[in-house]
DNA sequence: TGCCAGGCCCTCTTTAGGGCCTT
């Protein structure tokens, strides 16, 4: 028997990543690009990417870092039109970040700006990935993709790029997930809630998540408490 | 290259400290 989809908008999500002047928004930082994919159903079916004008030159050492250089910014629009229009881009959905603590102090500062606010949830790559793949020789993004020979062409630190490696890990996560524990689909609130849990415990939530879906794919009362 | 910060995790912890990860 076929399972439906747990969650519709679940399986819905924009992976995110910024490029930014440095690492801390309290202190000034700005964005410098933003990239993002929206995952619908398992795949890659919209993007969105564009460089921004923080209005101040970025250092020599972000220049180096990104391969984004203060005369590839002179000429893009300022931070708030573009933010005004990724606000656009992305609704509602909830957003996958690898450290998403990070994307998230950025996407808020630069939402305030513009007034603009965002209702969704962040998911966290990097923590699941913690929780999934202990083995791993560390977690970031650049190693978890070598790691799982996730597709890539190369390019690194910049904004689109690092967010479709992170979608690919996220899907990677997801269906290595399903399969191992027989469920059909992965909600987002199961992903968000495994980066949160002990590492000792994570088979055990994940083969109790799995045994509280029953067959119409709904979770039986008193389960894993998710949701 | 790595500092700046913040959030999270782990442990030789919880009356704390250090490592990881993001740019």
């Amino acid at each position: 028997m076929m399972r439906q989809p747990i969650y519709g908008k679940a399986d819905t999500v924009v992976v995110l990543d910024f490029e930014t002047t440095g690492l801390s928004p309290t202190e000034g930082d700005r964005a410098i690009e933003i990239g993002a994919v929206l995952i619908e159903n398992g795949e890659v079916t919209d993007r969105f990417q564009q460089l921004m004008n923080p209005g101040r030159r970025i250092s020599r050492f972000i220049e180096q870092y990104t391969g984004i250089t203060n005369h590839m910014l002179r000429d893009a629009p300022p931070c708030e039109q573009v933010m005004q229009n990724f606000a656009e881009f992305i609704g509602d959905y909830d957003m996958v970040a690898h450290n998403a603590s990070f994307d998230r102090r950025f996407l808020n500062a630069e939402f305030d700006r513009i007034d603009c606010g965002y209702s969704g949830q962040f998911a966290c790559s990097m923590l699941a990935a913690r929780r999934i793949y202990q083995e791993a020789p560390n977690h970031k993004l650049q190693s978890l993709v070598r790691y799982k020979n996730i597709q890539n062409n190369g390019v690194f630190h910049r904004a689109l790029a690092d967010a479709e490696m992170t979608a690919h890990l996220w899907l990677t996560m997801v269906h290595e997930i399903t399969e191992q524990y027989d469920i059909a689909s992965v909600p987002f609130s199961l992903m968000q809630k495994l980066g949160k849990t002990a590492k000792s415990s994570v088979q055990n939530y994940l083969t109790r998540f799995s045994q509280d879906v029953d067959q119409s794919g709904k979770f039986s009362s008193g389960g894993s408490g998710l949701g």
